[in-house]
Formats: structure tokens, C-alpha cells, sequence
DNA sequence: TAGATTGTTAATCGATTAACAATC
DNA sequence: TAGATTGTTAATCGATTAACAATC
């Protein structure tokens, strides 16, 4: 379906368009033109367009595009019509936040375990999960088939333990420690650095103290 | 010392370099070129200098960057040299673990308060904070002359709490909640949409599956 | 001074926008 | 058929990379 190589910053827009396509069912709209959903989602008509046909055309000429079909569609392109493994490496606050995070389950996001090295959390219950020993982890991966590890450990030890994931064949790493890791090709890393988010913000405060 | 207008893309990349910058700084490295740092960070050295330029030159011909200094200024330019205020608005698992994520104070942004709307949680505890009512939320930003809000609750809390916030007078919104606030221009926004981010990490690990 | 490396201009590349023929 | 709107090509814009003169 999808041939040549797609930009990044085409991939980062369908999240978004999937997201105003579900308002639009909601909505219970049937179908839309790329005109109106731009005016909605303040983009050009043109890029949606053009984004949409790196995948193929899903729209009709004169009609537009039909609603549902087109939140399936690019579903699919994300990948969200099959389930996906994974477990939380880091029972701290934002591990265990993302634990009980109920809408990662609804998209196919299925949390299997979750593990700490710290031995006073070892056991301990999060939603329907006991914290596990992360000497566990290798041989979980294996047994359970992981696509995911999510990382939410301070920095040195997401290092570490990202040396354990590529051992024990981990197809991709949702990283929240705030580092870059050093990966094997094959491996999938998609980063979330709140910091820097937070800088970023930041940036902006700034500037505007600036020009006042 | 900013006077054209430097895009986004520049932007994003500041927090990254501060990051190596500390790094070097740990390993008690005095200075650094941008072929250095370029190897280092997987970018090209021309980019590095092309970046640094837009804020005015930070190096010397024939050394390259002192990194101590290179540092402090970039801190300057993300505004790392003041202190911000900030509250925490939804006091959920990822409100909470905000809430406790030390490094936000150090980096000078200061959490002055948390809020949420459920009676069930109002009074408990998180670190060195009372969870208030979300009633309060209007007169506490102007008292304690808030700047940042931290958005951490469901869709459509979101949508409501911003035009509170926007009453108050509020300058920034870092938005966890998946929806695209409709606010006035003074206000910045900063999102941070996880599941956007894991749809991208889901697409991916979907192309390799098609790849095989 | 010679060598190194920046700051900056010019060239290239890629992404976005505009335009319009194709077609429902 | 006429009107609407896509799919797609062409034009523009912006960001990245390369090159090199300036200078420490």
C-alpha cells in the first residue's frame, strides 16, 4: 500500500487527522470535502490532500471523503487495527500513570506487565498488574512476545535496561527518559521528552516578555 | 538580542543541545566544536552552527564553543534563567506524577498548586501540596500570579477549564489533554498528546511488519 | 605565522501551497 | 449536463547542507 518513503511530518499529522475524523463520527457527519475539514483543523486544503494520496486516493471526485471510511483507513495505516503488546519498565508515577491509563487498552495498546528494580514496590498492585522484579523482564519479553517496552526510568537506567530490551528482541521502545538511546537499527524508539516540551513552552514565555 | 523571527523547527532542536551541553559539562569538557558536538548529537556541524547563529554567534574561529558558556546561553534563550509558576490542573495519576517529577524545579519551574474537580480527592496530599477545589482555581492564578497551567484531565474538563483560565488571565497552557484548545493569540500552548505519539511509534512498528 | 574553526553566503533539497485537468 | 471536489503536477517557500572567506 504504502511504496516510496513517507516524511515524518506526514506520519505526525494522521494522529491528528484520525483524531478530528472520530469527532466527525461522533458528530455523526458521513462525509467531508478537504476544504471544510482544513477549515476545521486550520490546515490548507492542499496539504490534506496531498497527504492523504501518499497513501492512496480515499476520496471521489465531486463527493469528497466518506467519513468512516476514511477514519478505517488511516487506522490502519497507524496500525491500530491489530493489538500491540507491551510492558511499563519504571512503576513510578508516570509509569504506573500510564498503567491506568484506560485509552492506550481502547486503541489496542494492551499493558501485559509492569516492572521495577526497586524491591519495596515488587509486588505491589497496579490496576490489574502486580509490579514485577525487573530480572524478570528478559524472559517475560520472550515468553509474552513484546512488541513494546515503555520506558519510564531516570536516564542511566533506561541506558541499562534498553541493553536488556535488544537482548531479549524487543521490536520497539517508547522512551521517556530523557536520553537518546543508542539502538540497533531494527529497533523502534519514539521519544517523549517532557522537558523539553517544557522548555519549549518556555521559549515562547519568554519571547513574549521580551516584546513587551 | 532575538529579532527575526526563528522558526519552530530551530526551536525544538534547543532543548536537545542544552541537554548535551550538561552532558559535556559532567564530563568536565571546556570546550567543544560543531564537528564534535555534530558526531556526538547524529547532526551535521553546519546545521549546529546555522542554529547557534540565529541568536548570535556563541563561538570563536580557530576554538569553537566554550561549554560552560554555550550553556548559560542557550539556558537564557529557553528561559531557564527565571523562575516560573505553574499549576496543576486534573490531580490523576499523570497530575500526580507531574506533580512529584523533581526536575521541573530545578529547572526553576515551581508547581504552586493542583486542582481537581472530583470531592473525593480534594484535601488529599500530593508531595508538599493540598489538592483544591477547582472553584478556587480563578482566584488562586491572579493571587500567586500564576503563569503556567498544567492541563491533566479528560477532553472536555479541558475545553472548560481553559476559558476559566483564559479569564484569569493565565500566559501559558501545557496541554496533556488530546484536544486542540481554541484559545486567544496571547496565549501560548505547548501539547503534549501521548497517544499521538504512540500511534507514530505503532505506525512505524507497522511499515517493518509490512517490510518482512 | 599556520591551522583550526567559526560565521555566513550560496546551493540543494524537501515540504508546502497553488493551480488545474480529470472525473464523479 | 453542470457543479463540486479530488488527484496530481507545477510553483513557491523554507529548511538543511555545502562551501569558503573571515578571523581567532
Amino acid at each position: 500500500m504504502s511504496e516510496q518513503k513517507i516524511s515524518q511530518a506526514v506520519i505526525s499529522r494522521l494522529p491528528r487527522y484520525l483524531r478530528y475524523l472520530g469527532d466527525l463520527k461522533d458528530e455523526g457527519v458521513e462525509r467531508i470535502s478537504s476544504h471544510d475539514l482544513s477549515i476545521r483543523m486550520h490546515v490548507t486544503a492542499s496539504q490534506i490532500r496531498q497527504d492523504f494520496n501518499h497513501f492512496g486516493g480515499f476520496g471521489q471526485q465531486g463527493y469528497g471523503y466518506n467519513v468512516n471510511y476514511l477514519y478505517d483507513e488511516i487506522g490502519k495505516i497507524l496500525g491500530l487495527d491489530h493489538k500491540h503488546t507491551m510492558v511499563i519498565i519504571g512503576a513510578g508515577n508516570l509509569g504506573q500513570a500510564l498503567a491506568n491509563y484506560m485509552n492506550f487498552e481502547r486503541r489496542g495498546f494492551i499493558i501485559k506487565g509492569i516492572f521495577d528494580r526497586r524491591e519495596e514496590v515488587i509486588g505491589k498492585p497496579v490496576r490489574n498488574l502486580e509490579i514485577q522484579d525487573i530480572s524478570k523482564l528478559e524472559s517475560f519479553i520472550k515468553d509474552n512476545e513484546i512488541e513494546i517496552a515503555v520506558l519510564t526510568l531516570p536516564k542511566a537506567g533506561a541506558t541499562e535496561v534498553s541493553k536488556i530490551l535488544v537482548g531479549s528482541g524487543i521490536t520497539a521502545i517508547w522512551n521517556f527518559a530523557h536520553v537518546d538511546l543508542e539502538l540497533p537499527d531494527d529497533v523502534i524508539v519514539e521519544n517523549v521528552h517532557l522537558s523539553e516540551s517544557l522548555m519549549k513552552l518556555s521559549y515562547k514565555l519568554n519571547q513574549q516578555k521580551n516584546r513587551e
